[in-house]
DNA sequence: TACATTTGACAATGCTTCATGTCAACATTG
DNA sequence: CAATGTTGACATGAAGCATTGTCAAATGTA
C-alpha cells in the first residue's frame, strides 16, 4: 500500500550531483534576474522572461524562489553585500589614513557601479517600489550605511565639535549625496571620469568634516 | 441622412457648465491619484481604485487621461511645480541675504513635504519606476534643481574658487543630500523637528560653500 | 536492457487589469 | 410632458501574468 507517498530518489545527472544542479539553476536565475531587473526594472519583467534569459523553465523558477519578489530580494541582498564587502575591504587596507580610507571607499563604490551599472537601478530605484518589505529592507541598508559613516568619522575625529548638529542626519545627507551623484553618473553613461566623481564626493565629505574643526580631511584633492 | 454623425449638444447639468463639470471631474481624479499613488505607490493602484476614490466611473477617467501613466504624470508635474513655486517665492522674499535665502528655501521644501507626505513618494520614488519617459522627466527636474543651485551660489559668490571641482556634480550631491534626508525624515514619521532637519541640511550647504572660500554662509546655525 | 529520474516544452487554470461598451435612471431644456 | 443630454452601475473583451500540471524525450542506474 501507500504507493502514492513514495519519494522519488534524487540522483546525479550529467555527472552532477542533484544539490549542485539545483545550485547552478539558482545561480543562473539570479544572474538572469540581475540582467532583467537591472535593465528593464522590476515591474517591466515577467517570470517567463527571466526563465528564458536563464534558459530554464518556470518549474525551476518556483523550485528556487517563492515568487518574483523573492528573486529580486535575493539579488538585491547579494549585490548589496558584494558591494559592501568590496568597499569595506578597500577601506580597511588604507587604515588608518582617514583621507585615503574615505577616498578609497568612494572610489570602490563608484567603480562597482561602473563595472556593473545594472546594480545601480536595483539598489537605488526598483527596491523602493516593490513592497513595504523591500522598502524597509532598503531603508535598513542605507540607514546602516549612514550609521557606519557616522561611527567612522566619530572614531577618527573624537575631538570633533558638531556644534549642535545631528551626526546621523548629516550622515544621511552625505549618503544621499553619493547616491544621487552615482545615479546621475550612471544615467549619463559615465560622462565624467571616475576620479572626478570620486573627488567631488570626497570634497563634500571633507568640507563637512572640516567644518566640524577636524584637521585631517581638509586638503582638497589635487589632480593626480 | 448622415444621422450617425450628429454631435450631441453639450449642456449645463445641475447648474454647472459642461466645461466646469469636466474640470471638476479632472480635479477629483487628480486628487484621488495623489492620495492613491502617494500612499500605495503607482504600481499598487488600479484605475478602478482611483475612480472609487474620486467617486467617478472609469468612463470619466479616460475622458481626462489617456491612461494610468498620464494621470501620474499630471499629478507629478503639478506637485513639482507647486513645491517649486513655494520654495522660489520664499527664496525671493529673502533676497539678497544668502544665508536667509538658503535657509528659507530648505525650510519651505521640508515644510511642503510635511504638509503633504504623499508627494514625497510621488516626487522621489515612484516617478523613477514607471517608464523611461517618466524617469527622464524626473531626471530633468532634479537636474534643473541642481543647475539652479549652481547658478545661485555662483551668482552669490562670484569670487569663489572651486579648486578644480565640478560645481554641477557638487550641486547634484547637495540635492541628493536633501532628498535623502527628506525621505528618511518622512519615512520616520517626522521624528525630528523641522528646524533640526533644515539646519543640518543647511550645515552641509554652508560647509561646502565655505570650503570654497566664500565668507557669508560659514556661520553654523545656533538654536533659535 | 529495463526502469526510474530529470529535464524541457508547453498547455491549462485562475486571476487581474485596462479600456471600451451598454443601458436604464435622472436632469435639463423647450 | 416630451425629447435629449448626462450620469452611474455594470458588462464585456482582450490581454497579461503567476502558478500548476502534463507528457514525451533524454539521462542515469541496476
Amino acid at each position: 500500500m501507500d504507493v502514492s507517498s513514495e519519494k522519488p530518489k534524487r540522483r546525479t545527472f550529467k555527472g552532477i550531483a542533484p544539490e549542485d544542479r539545483q545550485r547552478e539553476r539558482r545561480e543562473k536565475l539570479m544572474e538572469a534576474g540581475l540582467e532583467a531587473y537591472g535593465s528593464r526594472g522590476y515591474h517591466g519583467v515577467t517570470v517567463k522572461e527571466i526563465c528564458a534569459e536563464a534558459k530554464l523553465t518556470e518549474r525551476y523558477f518556483y523550485e528556487s524562489f517563492k515568487d518574483r519578489e523573492a528573486l529580486f530580494g535575493a539579488v538585491y541582498q547579494r549585490e548589496v553585500e558584494r558591494l559592501r564587502e568590496r568597499v569595506l575591504q578597500d577601506i580597511r587596507q588604507r587604515m588608518p589614513d582617514a583621507q585615503a580610507m574615505a577616498r578609497a571607499g568612494l572610489d570602490t563604490f563608484f567603480q562597482g557601479l561602473r563595472d556593473d551599472p545594472r546594480i545601480a537601478r536595483i539598489l537605488f530605484v526598483d527596491v523602493l517600489s516593490i513592497s513595504a518589505e523591500m522598502t524597509g529592507q532598503s531603508w535598513r541598508v542605507t540607514s546602516g550605511l549612514s550609521g557606519f559613516l557616522m561611527q567612522f568619522t566619530q572614531a577618527l575625529y573624537p575631538q570633533v565639535r558638531t556644534n549642535g548638529l545631528d551626526p546621523q542626519l548629516i550622515a544621511t545627507g552625505l549618503v544621499g549625496a553619493c547616491i544621487n551623484v552615482a545615479m546621475h553618473w550612471v544615467n549619463s553613461g559615465f560622462a565624467q571620469p571616475l576620479e572626478t566623481v570620486r573627488d567631488n564626493c570626497y570634497a563634500i565629505f571633507a568640507a563637512v568634516i572640516s567644518s566640524w574643526g577636524a584637521p585631517a580631511a581638509v586638503k582638497l584633492p589635487g589632480k593626480k
